[in-house]
DNA sequence: ATTAATGCAAACGGTTTGCACTACT
DNA sequence: AGTAGTGCAAACCGTTTGCATTAAT
């Protein structure tokens, strides 16, 4: 199981290494991030972060999360109302369906999108990112009525 | 050539019809809307306004971005950053896609998509909303780097 | 005469910044 | 000792809101 979080435990390492520092403020998000399943927005994480350590601060949570994000450890892609929305990496590549309707979201594995992804590939030479793709759309109880 | 604008002659009228008003904050509105190509932010169209009327409010701009978005005039999507992007409808249906790196944008033909969209629709009923298709990655220039 | 729409100014929400202070290395 | 990171408070930016006023119907 602890394979799961991949690299994750050698972040302090990966930070000293680049000459980064690693602070109580940084293990405390990083246990944050590593506790959370799908996406969440920047202020969602700086709350639960205040939940752990009601003294964490706002600026502090987004600097360490542009870090994180350099470092490759967190992606991040746009909720419905285009809100960044975070997601730990390495993950099983997927993108997203909401439906703009009821909110609904569903995950969107490689499989389904890779011919699109492969067309595009093809016919333009674009590398298209899954991890950011989000297909808004009726969701099939919603576009009945 | 006035085909093109399609129904956005008759906005007085579709206002009137439904209890609205017709004011020149809206006409201003209005001639500045089919007078842009592509997509806008909201705060590009206030810009726009202003330049025609330096007496427009932010307020009053996207009051109405509101209403013509109920009305069906207007679609929006998210760009890069998650911003609100504004286009005229009806439109030819296109998707968007976007260079992460040097922030190009290519318009995405319904045709390119189509087989995608089949899939999303077969496998899970979803109907997915072309207009507001935004695919992020990175171009074949950026890509080779 | 009604009442929708406007302009203003203030509030909002999420995020970013400058700067003196703290604490990793 | 050196300097990256922190906390604070204020700034920011686009957008929204409340309310008294204006103007379209």
């Amino acid at each position: 199981m602890t394979g799961e979080l991949g690299d994750w435990e050698s972040i302090p390492d990966r930070f000293r290494a680049r000459g980064l520092r690693w602070t109580t403020q940084r293990a405390t998000l990083v246990r944050v991030l590593t506790g959370l399943e799908g996406h969440v927005t920047g202020s969602q994480i700086v709350d639960r972060c205040r939940a752990a350590d009601s003294s964490t601060t706002p600026s502090t949570v987004y600097r360490t999360l542009t870090v994180l994000e350099e470092l490759g450890f967190l992606g991040h892609s746009h909720g419905l109302d285009g809100r960044e929305e975070f997601h730990l990496r390495p993950a099983p590549d997927h993108g997203h369906l909401a439906c703009r309707s009821c909110g609904e979201r569903w995950e969107l594995p490689p499989g389904e999108v890779a011919p699109f992804i492969e067309t595009l590939w093809h016919n333009r030479g674009f590398v298209a990112d899954l991890d950011h793709l989000m297909i808004v759309g009726l969701c099939r109880e919603c576009a009945r009525s």
